[in-house]
DNA sequence: CTCCTGACCTGATATATATCAACTCAACCA
DNA sequence: TGGTTGAGTTGATATATATCAGGTCAGGAG
């Protein structure tokens, strides 16, 4: 199950981050004292969509996966997370619900604040709050990536940008052996698993990617893209 | 073409926003000094994809649709703005690029801040700082529900849930008159034109809906709801 | 008036994609 | 050892949806 410890002096801390390089000494400590660290083991659930949002979570080892539930069909995958990044959810200042589930993908660390503490933070440093709200944006940003990339593609173009995504943003690799399931890789897609299997073999039969199990190479990352984009 | 006009009193101005309610005199004021009004007719482009992030527009008459432009295919609707809302853009604070466009769907008329102005007022009020911030969240929480709807659902239920929203969001009644086109109503769908019309046809006959034209009236919302639900 | 254009609509067809069923294989367990 | 389970894979099939082609109709321009 998981192991909950307080430590203030975790090696990989959130200030790690952009967002609080511009807090000031006793801000920092104010977070510190407040915060505290859990471990998860592979597919724990760190937040679930439904439930009250009452922190904000700072990943700091390991590998997380963002999803959007669906009751009766397959999970929406948004995005993977990697140390270091932060996790709120759209609820905080609106309603206090989690609008998503995360989960982790494999033995992983993560770093608890208190919204109270996060949200007396904000309104005591304006510095902190703009950059909240350019990191808000960000993810926006993104959003709309994925969601022209859903509706408007094809499940080549679908496949190809997952396959992308893994390999710049994540893995930051052409070559990378991943933690997620043929299942996540369809949900990161909004593809029934099947057919992905089926997209990632005609990509390995076009000498685009080569792969065995869970480890991929990319080899014609050109052609990818040239996919992505026809679609 | 458009016509611009600088008027301090205009009736409809953005303070009725819950979002500016928070501001003391004097930021009103130098928000009153710094805004500038423009009337759109219909068709016109108020923000523009790809272009500079100057200004933060808020909504006084008439109705907006935003939408992100993809190269080659249809666009995608995001939503429909109506007074009295603002609209930025995710590209505050990030790479002031615009990420979306918006036009007039009617005789429009919209007030300009510049976002310098806009972003001088939420550091000095950090009350209003984090209402923006619940603001800027209120819209991911829709986003997530449209992202759920293109790719989880069929088109009946898309189709469906474009009606409930007009209904419900928009016109505020079971019967409305829109001034949306066919194509507009697919790209809230994200479905082929034809086929938007199609189901709109099925609906017709099923008796969920009755419409002559522009001027739709929903006769059956349980129905409407059942749809995009078992979809 | 007549032509032209663009929005709306309809039917036929093609195609992309999900679903269903079955099989393999490794891991785990009794 | 054999049984069970779940993930991965493959092929056959059904279905949802886009595309294409054609048609109507109202409004604007000459």
């Amino acid at each position: 199950m998981v192991e909950i410890t307080k430590d203030l002096n975790c090696e990989e801390c959130p200030f790690k981050l952009s967002l609080f390089k511009h807090l000031k000494q006793e801000e920092l400590a104010y977070l510190n004292e407040n915060r505290y660290e859990v471990h998860f083991n592979t597919g724990e659930t760190i937040f679930k969509q439904g439930s009250a949002l009452t922190h904000v979570a700072c990943l700091t080892r390991g590998l997380f996966k963002v999803y959007l539930e669906d009751r009766s069909k397959n999970n929406l995958m948004l995005r993977i997370l990697k140390p270091t990044e932060l996790i709120g959810g759209p609820g905080f200042l609106v309603d206090s619900k989690q609008y998503f589930s995360v989960a982790a993908l494999e033995r992983s660390t993560a770093c608890f604040i208190d919204l109270k503490v996060f949200e007396k933070i904000l309104r005591q440093n304006s510095e902190f709050a703009l950059q909240f709200i350019a990191y808000l944006n960000t993810i926006h940003i993104n959003l709309y990536d994925k969601l022209l990339s859903l509706t408007h593609k094809n499940m080549h173009g679908r496949v190809a940008d997952t396959l992308i995504y893994l390999s710049k943003q994540i893995y930051k690799s052409l070559n990378f052996e991943t933690t997620l399931s043929r299942q996540d890789l369809a949900d990161l897609s909004s593809i029934a698993k099947e057919s992905f299997i089926r997209i990632l073999k005609e990509f390995k039969d076009g000498g685009f990617i080569q792969f065995e199990g869970n480890s991929f190479q990319l080899k014609d990352t050109e052609a990818l893209h040239r996919i992505s984009k026809s679609s």
